[in-house]
DNA sequence: CTGAAAGCGCTTACAG
DNA sequence: CTGAAAGCGCTTACAG
């Protein structure tokens, strides 16, 4: 049974496929029997417009588009999560559109331009200033609003939703310096992520003005190879605290350190950053930021649903509150 | 600056429009000095066919619908991971749609094929053999090709690339049992997921075989519940040994025990499924049946396309090889 | 309030 | 090898 068509519609209704197409989309300027009479038959007929077609017509998709690097990062499926809530309650489709690296991105975007997508979530965090400046570019030229999502850019046009990372490092690092700790580390990646930056800036702040140091210690995200690297380093240079970008990290530091016979939190104090499962299940327990990656996801699509219908918006830059998670780490 | 059409591309090349898409759809078909000429048009213009008018003249829109129930679990994302690879290599695009447990299924299904895919990776393992039954009938009829992405269903006709699940519990529990182990659990959840439904039976036929009573105890996946559960429970059962079918799930069952003063792996074995960041973060080390998530995803992707293209297919059931982890824990 | 007609940007037989 | 024309299934001014 092939789907049905607009026309089987009006043909059965009696009515013109004009008719039937304002009772989709403008019922209120159809008369409430004929409304009425076409209502029953799309029920009748199963019918739903093709969207396709409605797209070519309308020059609208009802789609977005979501571009990201990475969706197995744990902060990446979590956005993806509130994104898809909030898309599916304003009903548009979203379509998935991965960066890799390697390929020509000016490329990558020209291709989901041609998508005809309604809007843009970028996702992706590790573009530099430069590779960012040519996305914005490209999108802006085609005509297509992007909000960036969990993704921090030095340009106040383009609307955005994360959390203030800067300020979330700066705080949680003078909380550690107030306790008297002095071998104070920023655990980071050697990859550049965006968010990560900012980590970087509020802590780096707080030791500056503390008048200690910074020692940022960059690492993988792999696992074993940042076991390794802390083993290596820490087993001869001293640190009784440490501030990990990701939980992931924090924990696979916490165990290193462990291994080498420092007590944590005696010895050692440990923070991670966006309280994911690791941080529950790690012994003991991670005190960490928690930062809201889901709310990320939904308001930023929530934003990007407004712009697309062009409604009055009175800040298209959100910052969301975090919240200092204390356990047994510190 | 408007997108170039392919009039625009025809107009400044001099030929007609069917000339330039033939030598986009069909280049052989057309005299190589015409298709050179065209060709550098298009570079100059930047023309790209926009995807939403050639899925309605070709009646191919060349996406694939990947529906899902909950992008933020470890296995959800995995997938995923290996999906978007793979469409990417071979030029589909993806559409992400959400069952959610409310709404009707049905309707959402009418969704899905009113938004045009031409094939569907199911990766909701939620559903109950009706509801399946359903969605397989949804999209016979709409001839759309599926295949299920890690998920089980008792019908040799549908398409689908999964882990022999039951085979594995079977083995891992033997494994315990010739150790010695007696108070054997397995450690499953309250949800039924078509996955978990698998490792039961391979663990219930184990258990039968060696005369044992099998014991499934069945849980939350949300970490404060189970904690709380695993800890009324195990503080007055015996237990020496526990398959779980998550690693976070393992994890969390193993600090319980931990706290109560049990050893691991002395008093008590603990056995995970997946092999995720989860299981090499925990200590002791959790061991574990590692299961080749992305690769599901990516070789799913892949068989869809063959089955899209109307390719001939020796196989549409694969069964991808597990491997057992040995680590600490056991 | 309703219908006839043009058009969205392509693909694809059909002629030549 | 190439072009004119119909058609994919809708939306949207324009008349009436």
């Amino acid at each position: 049974m092939a789907n049905a068509t607009i026309y089987d519609v009006a043909g059965k209704a009696g009515v013109s496929l004009a008719t039937v197409s304002r009772v989709l989309n403008n019922p209120d300027k159809v008369n409430e029997a004929t409304r009425e009479k076409v209502l029953q038959v799309i029920k009748e007929l199963g019918y739903r417009p093709n969207a396709i077609a409605r797209g070519l017509a309308s020059r609208k998709s009802t789609t977005v588009g979501v571009v990201l690097s990475d969706v197995t990062r744990a902060s990446t499926s979590q956005l993806l999560g509130g994104i898809i809530d909030i898309a599916k309650k304003y009903n548009y489709s979203i379509k998935i559109f991965s960066m890799t690296g390697e390929a020509d991105i000016k490329d990558t975007i020209k291709n989901i331009v041609s998508e005809q997508v309604d809007g843009i979530l970028l996702l992706d965090d590790e573009l530099d200033e430069m590779q960012m400046e040519m996305v914005r570019k490209e999108f802006e030229d085609a005509n297509i609003p992007m909000v960036l999502t969990n993704v921090l850019f030095n340009n106040e046009n383009i609307p955005s939703v994360a959390v203030d990372y800067k300020h979330a490092a700066y705080e949680i690092t003078k909380h550690l310096l107030e306790r008297g700790k002095k071998d104070v580390y920023l655990l980071s990646t050697v990859r550049r992520y965006s968010v990560n930056v900012e980590k970087e800036a509020g802590y780096t702040l707080a030791m500056k003005e503390a008048g200690l140091e910074p020692k940022i210690f960059k690492t993988s995200g792999d696992l074993s190879i940042n076991t390794a690297h802390f083993l290596e380093y820490f087993n001869t240079n001293p640190v009784d605290a440490a501030i990990a970008v990701r939980d992931s990290i924090a924990v696979s530091f916490m165990n290193v350190i462990q291994g080498l016979g420092k007590r944590v939190p005696e010895d050692c104090s440990v923070v991670g950053f966006q309280n994911t499962k690791y941080a529950m299940l790690a012994r003991p327990m991670l005190t960490c930021v928690d930062t809201p990656v889901y709310d990320i996801g939904a308001v930023a699509m929530r934003l990007l649903t407004k712009i697309m219908k062009q409604e009055d918006i009175d800040n298209t830059r959100i910052l969301l509150p975090y919240n200092i998670i204390r356990r047994k780490s510190v």
